[in-house]
RNA sequence: GGGGGAUUAGCUCAGCUGGUUAGAGCGCCGCGUUUGCAACGCGGAGGUCAUCGGUUCGACUCCGAUAUUCUCCA
């Protein structure tokens, strides 16, 4: 059976079940600072679990994709060498939303992997909570009597708290949990040693396929745990374990999930796989990252050098080096993959087929900047192996790592070659100060939140700018030396940073006393206010006033940022989709996906469409409290990033839906006028476009028409591209003209002083007055420079300071003569300092009245060396 | 958010501790040899050394700020 009939088995089976199918989330996860991917099968459900959403359907099935780059069996220096680390990974995931309960999950789970997939009932091992005395709480008999029904007591086994008691955070929703094993080893070994014995032992052929969580106790601050009003059931299954044992292999990367593209990577390298165990691994690791990048840049998470777009980078960059070092691919090969995970992944993820070009495009793009990096490294590895003897040391190791991203492994296989070593010592050493610079840059100076009104913490800022309210809490945050204050109020009319729009600002007014605020953002769920002052005395009731002028501002390129999209969609395609925006009171960002530069043309177009939506003076209909599916049937564009279950809101205006938290304006003709001021590329095919918005636009307008104005009275023409491009021309040639004459000035003035040389015994000497700067005087001795028996001092004065010049001939040089320590003692009859080299020296002073001082000290210094 | 790099010709890069009239290879243009292509020889154009400010007699080189970009840590 292929992996995608497993697949379909699993959703199809609980469908009968009564359950609908859902679609997987995006793997990528914005404003929670805790997570970056989603990471297990219930991240999209977590507010259902919270209770802060209610669930449209009771009964769920799901195949999640999820993302790990560290934990038990994804830790990233991990996978490859192994059979069963990964980093991307699909969920099999049935869910009951306050329905069923521990009976049903338990049968339901032994029916589908019996009577459905027919797996051997005596492989199978379960584990039941066990109990815990701290907690209170006892052994899950219940789970256990439903065991009971189908496999025999002793192949159920007892687990500790660690292991069969779930949880999702310190509070929250939790419960015991009952996994199910399975030994997937031969008979033979089977016989050799009891398999129940191997159950949680990190045997890479004893393992937990399938988790049962059973929710019903709700964990409080205290510790204390309380019984939750409804219980829940949230089961997780790997699929791709489970496909290996279906279809009879000893790893996950013997299924059809991964063989294809294994063999499609042999087959390019020109090696087998089997052939060597470090090939192999090189395989199975570009394998899995080849999964893992793709899913995330089709999630619109692209390689970066920030946050979750650098883990991206990071994970493609080992695919890389492994196929660098021990597949000997010099040259991108990496994005050739990506039709053969199309085929095997394709039918069930539409976003890889959507995007294929895009993902295509930015790994070639990653792939060929990494082999820049890796062959720059080499080329400093060269140099260092040049100077080394015996070992390096770690901190050049380090520094290789950490400024130049050279992998630290690859430079020891490389030293090894040379037969040198370093201290891993010195370079771990490094890595800690690395890490405790930036832990004490960053968590620093937080302070705990203060409570002074414990109270529910509203958002009242969709419909009033202005209000009476109170503090709920405070703390006091220290940065960069300065003191920042973040303050919570009850109800809060300040909009927090998020979605691409920035935070409010304005005021708040208490006792007597303004304080500004400066930015509000997000935190999880807590929307704080940004101060750099306080209230002394806290005042019971203070006003909270939002800047006005500004939220209409911000509110306008957050309107023309969506009529902006859609026009997009219309003018250069439907592949066109979000991958950032950034909406201000100053201007509007905003990223795409697209291929090609946009022609001026195709921008007049789009510009022109967004005006004339903005004169239609279209009526914005807003929809709140919207479950997805809800919005989905009314044609919403679905962006990356929305959670099921969450109840959303659906921006209208005409044909233009978007799901959206901003604030907009209430019909589009407020927005007045859109310009484009800008077209950009920031990684491989996404594009930016910045424009602005109402006054700002009308600003931007005025600006230019000013500068073309002054133009063209300047130029005195109103053809002024034309009379620039003769303007530079002809500036170029007056250059060139003036370089030809003061070299010629030079050349005749050159000869008339050689005709008019004074003699100091037998040396021809020059002194000359110029009025030139320190370059041109140089630039003048430097014709001298061929000259043969010959001492030529220039001087010049410019405003207080005077500069002297000394060259003397190549022949007096050979002779003992040194213009750079002539100058030395010159320059103290001028109050200076000097230098320069054998023929040529400057210097320069403050003592004007010194001139003919210098001028007597080299006849002098002259005359005594020559008698 | 913090640390460390980088920015020199159309492209890839040299330029060590401040003093060179700023270089190389490829590419481009012209001429020539050969003449199917490739190749070769000679000559030439092209740089406000990212921007701004400072130190200095003198800054591509040192210092500071900004921009862009790379990289590591969180």
């Amino acid at each position: 059976m292929t992996s995608q009939d497993i697949r379909k088995l699993f959703l199809d089976f609980f469908k009968k079940k009564k359950h609908t199918i859902v679609d997987s989330s995006s793997l990528i996860i914005k404003d929670d600072p805790t997570l970056m991917f989603v990471n297990a099968g219930m991240n999209q459900f977590k507010n259902i679990f919270l209770g802060d959403t209610r669930p449209s359907d009771l009964r769920v099935v799901n195949s999640q994709k999820c993302l790990r780059v560290s934990g038990k069996h994804n830790d990233l220096d991990e996978v490859g060498h192994d059979t069963y680390h990964h980093t991307l990974f699909e969920m099999l995931g049935s869910w009951s939303f306050g329905d069923y309960f521990k009976k049903d999950a338990i049968e339901f789970s032994w029916e589908f992997l019996v009577d459905i997939c027919k797996l051997d009932k005596d492989r199978i091992y379960v584990t039941v909570f066990e109990g815990d005395k701290s907690d209170g709480l006892s052994k899950d008999e219940e789970a256990f009597s439903f065991w009971k029904k189908f496999l025999p007591e002793q192949n159920i086994i007892d687990g500790n708290k660690q292991d069969n008691f779930w949880e999702m955070g310190e509070i929250g929703p939790c419960g015991p949990c009952s996994e199910i094993h399975y030994d997937n080893r031969e008979n033979k070994h089977r016989k050799e040693i009891d398999g129940i014995t191997l159950v949680n032992k990190d045997h890479p052929q004893v393992i937990e396929i399938w988790n049962l969580v059973f929710m019903q106790y709700k964990r409080l601050k205290d510790k204390t745990l309380v019984n939750l009003p409804t219980q829940h059931v949230d089961t997780g299954m790997g699929f791709e374990r489970l496909t290996m044992i279906m279809q009879g292999k000893k790893s996950n990367y013997d299924t059809d999930i991964f063989q294809p593209l294994i063999q499609e990577i042999a087959n390019l390298s020109g090696i087998q796989y089997g052939a060597d165990n470090e090939s192999d691994i090189a395989m199975r690791v570009i394998a899995d990252h080849l999964r893992a990048v793709s899913f995330s840049i089709a999630d619109g998470q692209t390689p970066s050098n920030v946050k979750a777009g650098y883990v991206i980078r990071r994970i493609l960059r080992r695919a890389i080096r492994y196929g660098y070092t021990f597949l000997k691919f010099k040259e991108p090969f990496i994005y050739k993959l990506l039709p053969v995970l199309e085929s095997t992944m394709g039918g069930q993820y539409k976003e890889l087929v959507n995007n294929s070009k895009l993902i295509t495009n930015v790994i070639f793009q990653e792939e060929q900047s990494f082999l820049r990096t890796l062959s720059k490294g080499l080329k400093r590895i060269d140099e260092i192996i040049s100077q080394a003897k015996k070992s390096v040391s770690g901190a050049i190791v380090f520094e290789l790592y950490d400024t130049y991203g050279f992998p630290k492994d690859l430079t020891a296989l490389i030293l090894s070659e040379y037969s040198l070593t370093f201290s891993s010592k010195e370079f771990d050493q490094e890595m800690q100060n690395q890490k405790e610079r930036s832990k004490a840059s960053s968590k620093s100076d937080i302070g705990d939140w203060l409570t002074i009104n414990d109270c529910k913490e509203e958002f009242k800022g969709y419909d009033v700018l202005e209000l009476e309210t109170t503090i709920s809490r405070y703390r006091k945050v220290k940065k960069n030396n300065k003191e920042f204050f973040h303050l919570v109020l009850e109800e809060s009319p300040f909009y927090a940073e998020s979605g691409g729009q920035v935070g409010d600002t304005g005021i708040l007014i208490g006792g007597g006393v303004t304080l500004k605020i400066l930015d509000t953002k997000k935190e999880n769920d807590i929307r704080y206010l940004i101060c750099d002052k306080f209230f002394d005395n806290i005042p019971q009731s203070i006003k909270a006033k939002v800047d006005l002028v500004r939220r209409a501002d911000i509110s306008k390129n957050h309107t023309a940022t969506h009529l902006l999209h859609e026009s997009l969609r219309a003018i250069l395609g439907e592949h066109v989709e979000q991958k950032g925006s950034l909406v201000s009171d100053n201007y509007l960002r905003f990223d795409f996906s697209h291929f090609s530069k946009i022609s001026s043309d195709e921008l007049e177009k789009i510009e022109l469409d967004v005006n004339n939506k903005i004169q239609e003076n279209i009526q914005l209909i807003l929809h709140d409290n919207l479950s997805i599916s809800q919005a989905k049937q009314m044609g919403a564009l679905m962006l990356f990033g929305e959670k099921y279950g969450d109840s959303v809101r659906l921006i209208e205006f005409n044909s233009s839906k978007e799901l959206c938290g901003g604030t907009h304006v209430t019909c589009t003709s407020e927005i007045g006028l859109f310009k484009i001021i800008s077209e950009s590329s920031t990684a491989s095919g996404i594009r930016r476009i910045e424009a602005f918005s109402g006054s700002a636009a009308l600003e931007a307008l005025k600006e230019k028409e000013k500068m073309h104005d002054k133009l063209v009275v300047l130029l005195k023409n109103k053809n002024i591209v034309t009379s620039t491009e003769s303007l530079i021309l002809e500036s170029k040639k007056y250059a060139k003209d003036l370089e030809f004459y003061k070299d010629y000035y030079f050349k005749s003035l050159k000869i008339d002083l050689l005709l008019n040389t004074e003699k100091i015994g037998s040396v021809n000497f020059i002194y000359k007055k110029m009025d030139l700067d320190a370059q041109d005087l140089k630039n003048f001795a430097q014709g001298f420079k061929k000259e043969n028996n010959l001492v030529l001092l220039l001087s010049s004065t410019l405003g207080s300071k005077v500069l002297i010049t000394l060259l003397i001939s190549n022949d007096l040089i050979s002779e003992g003569y040194n213009a750079k320590d002539l100058i030395n003692i010159l320059s103290k009859e001028i109050s200076g300092g000097g230098g320069g080299q054998d023929y040529i020296a400057t210097a320069g002073g403050s003592n004007l009245n010194g001139l003919d001082n210098t001028v007597k000290k080299v006849k002098e210094l002259f005359t005594k060396k020559l008698a």
